[in-house]
DNA sequence: GTCTATATTGTGATAGAC
DNA sequence: GTCTATCACAATATAGAC
């Protein structure tokens, strides 16, 4: 019996991953992907026969960065400002250490879109809970009214976009500093737990 | 003197959108676009020179649909809360008209973060005027207190976030469901202005 | 201006020596 | 497993006929 994952191999799909996230599955070329790792060209074909299969990977394990804290946050039992706070913590978490994630996935997505079907189906993701949750407090009164989809979809813009857009907030309101970028993004977090997530809560 | 813009051009430049903004810079090839304008290939080259310059050309017609509005707002003088509420029709229109535009920009400035100098600098982009006025207003107690930055970039990602996520709410929160979705995005323009520009008016 | 033919380069992938 | 050599093909771009 083999072992699952070599030194080589992981050392290639990091590289892989670098060189992917940011350049895109077309913009990407295999030497890019050997030079981020230091290696020949044809071992990638080795390690993993082909392109296509490679990103394939990357893209799936890309994308499942941003699954398990949700799923594993579902499944407590806790009141939903608090949910919804710590949906906050999970996200921001996982954006921190892949900060352009977004833009690959969305950008792969647009441009390949029967893909969704296969990543996504696949796996347990279903907001119906959460959305149950959220009628059930608004018909108790303890938060405002609204669409709850709408609620589920602000939430998420206001945690993804602002590292999505990162190029663009660096380039007009943060005048090129990279540190009060950081510093912005350290803020955030309490922006929004203070000023959505308790506005909406009655 | 010749035209600026014959019709050919304005034919190939309108294809090569189309093309360029689903997949991208790489992912988009001189065939796909002449095919989308239904010319030989060779065409492209002797109306456009180069791919690159083609793209380029694109690329600053698709971004600057976004600023123009923006100007002819910063120069009207009306309160905050009425001037962020034009905000949100102006983008709004103009995403509606290009959906895609978001991910197009942000992928191709996050695998090409230098064109971002060229591109935005060289234009009037300044939200100072706009940061300004949301300091007076809460000085004066008209809005409650935040940094304005934090006010500029949640707006920002409540409007933009849910066009460049489509395939994303589509696919997990919508069930794929397209006409739900534009019912959605109808309903998104009223749910921002109503639940989020109203709660940071005191 | 528009086409065909062709040059040229980049890139993914495999064969085969070591 | 890792390298060199090579193939096959796609893509940009240009030359030149019409």
């Amino acid at each position: 019996m083999e072992e699952y994952s070599t030194e080589m191999e992981t050392r290639i799909v990091d590289a892989a991953t670098k060189v992917f996230v940011v350049k895109g599955r077309k913009g990407a070329s295999m030497q890019d992907i050997a030079d981020e790792a230091g290696i020949n060209r044809t071992l990638l074909n080795y390690y993993f026969r082909s392109k296509d299969k490679l990103f394939d990977l990357i893209f799936d394990k890309v994308f499942l960065r941003f699954i398990p804290g949700v799923i594993e946050l579902m499944k407590m039992n806790i009141p939903l400002n608090e949910r919804l706070g710590k949906l906050v913590e999970i996200y921001f978490e996982a954006l921190q250490s892949s900060p352009m994630a977004p833009i690959f996935i969305l950008h792969e997505l647009t441009s390949n879109p029967e893909k969704l079907v296969e990543t996504i189906k696949s796996r347990g993701i279903d907001p119906e809970e959460l959305i149950e949750q959220m009628k059930e407090e608004m018909a108790k009164g303890k938060i405002r009214q609204m669409d709850p989809k709408q609620l589920i979809v602000s939430l998420l813009s206001l945690i993804i976009f602002p590292f999505a857009a990162k190029p663009i907030l660096m380039g007009i309101l943060l005048r090129g500093d990279e540190s009060e970028y950081q510093c912005f993004m350290e803020e955030r977090k309490s922006f929004i737990k203070e000023y959505f997530i308790t506005s909406i809560t009655k």
